[in-house]
DNA sequence: TCCTAACAAGCACGATCGGTCGTGCTTTCT
DNA sequence: AGAAAGCACGACCGATCGTGCTTGTTAGGA
């Protein structure tokens, strides 16, 4: 007898699919603005065009929807910010992954700026399995910047003595404050001191760097 | 005849006035885990132990309570942070008021960490009364270190061509950084960091630090 | 082509939301 | 002491919350 999937009758129509994609798309645009659990299934199918339960028909509860929102936003993120720095190495790809990012927050790709920065504030003070998958991808970020200035150390594009670990913490302040300070105030100038501030910060790691 | 308030009534009532400040500290705590818009009227009369009609009856409107909870956690914030600073001046003052900050944030005085960080991410794709004062207050918090840093340069405690509005930013930004991330990953590293990250900064514009 | 399963809509539920009202109790002023 | 006003209460409102269940439509594999 042919294999058959008992538990799992996996979803095969394609407007389906296409139904819940769109869905999450316009769930991660929201939730920048209402938060995570503004989020609200009414709003959510006004938002669509589609039936509340129509909507619901794609999720187990609010907590899956709320964890599949943030999957569709870190997709967002690596295709958007992650994934144009991955061109480059090293020191280069330090600097365009700051880049990017100043870039996705000023061309206000989101209304609410960066998600995960719009998240980790709203889950800071709680526990649970959406704070976890935030803190989680929160920390692959880091990561990112983390093997980056590694690799640029390795290279010796930055002084071997480097504290790595505190240099990417100062470049992510940079650019989390720029995002925050942006649109606090609706004002580009945070924008600009990151991309001062992110140039010193990893001008002052490279070695013979004593024009300036 | 005498002068009759038509309008305002103003209270008089002492019990009153101790059942609101009640209200609102515990509204402060709350909306720092739950949000601004989290703070919903039953949570906050369970919380308290009043009746819900018995909260609802010291705020004209929910928008009403919500500013009046911005002011209140202005007042903790000043009391807690800003005033022990103030009796240091110029470059001492602005390492006092990090401090402050970081130290504030790590004794987990409110359970979701900086009230004006949490609020500000909440509300930063928005617009409203309730935005707007926030915004205010985190000016008040830039233009505070702002002039103890423009002090520091009048009295030679920083170099001359400091780039005040630069320095501040990024200690706004390390600090800020440190409250998200000791929230979000349960660790006091991002904190010590924070405490290096200022204390270097600080020192790179402090005439003849060239010893380190 | 037909059958089946997935899709999306309608409807309804209990709970809770922000908000109103009327009513006693208490504090304060005269 | 008495009047007036502030205060806190319980009951209640319409709207919306998250979440089921049921039904008609539709798309895709046989």
């Amino acid at each position: 007898m042919t294999a058959e999937p008992v538990v799992a009758p996996r979803r095969v129509r394609l407007d389906g699919q296409r139904t819940r994609h769109q869905i999450l798309d316009t769930a991660v645009r929201l939730a920048t603005v209402e938060g995570l659990d503004g989020l609200s299934i009414g709003t959510l199918a006004t938002a669509t065009g589609i039936s509340k339960s129509g909507v619901y028909a794609h999720f187990e509860s609010k907590e899956d929807l709320q964890l599949a929102t943030v999957d569709t936003a870190r997709d967002l993120f690596i295709a958007d910010v992650v994934a144009p720095a991955l061109a480059s190495e090293g020191i280069a790809r330090l600097r365009a992954l700051c880049e990017s990012f100043l870039h996705f927050v000023e061309r206000r790709t989101l209304p609410g700026g960066c998600f995960f920065a719009a998240a980790a504030a709203e889950l800071g003070g709680r526990q649970g399995p959406l704070k976890a998958r935030v803190a989680a991808n929160q920390r692959d970020w880091m990561r990112l910047l983390t093997d980056a200035a590694e690799e640029a150390v390795r290279c010796g594009e930055l002084l071997a003595d480097t504290d790595v670990a505190m240099l990417v913490f100062e470049l992510n302040a940079l650019v989390i404050a720029a995002n925050t300070a942006f649109l606090l105030h609706d004002d580009e100038t945070p924008i600009a001191r990151a991309r001062a501030a992110v140039a010193r910060v990893i001008m002052a790691s490279v070695p013979s760097a004593d024009a300036g």
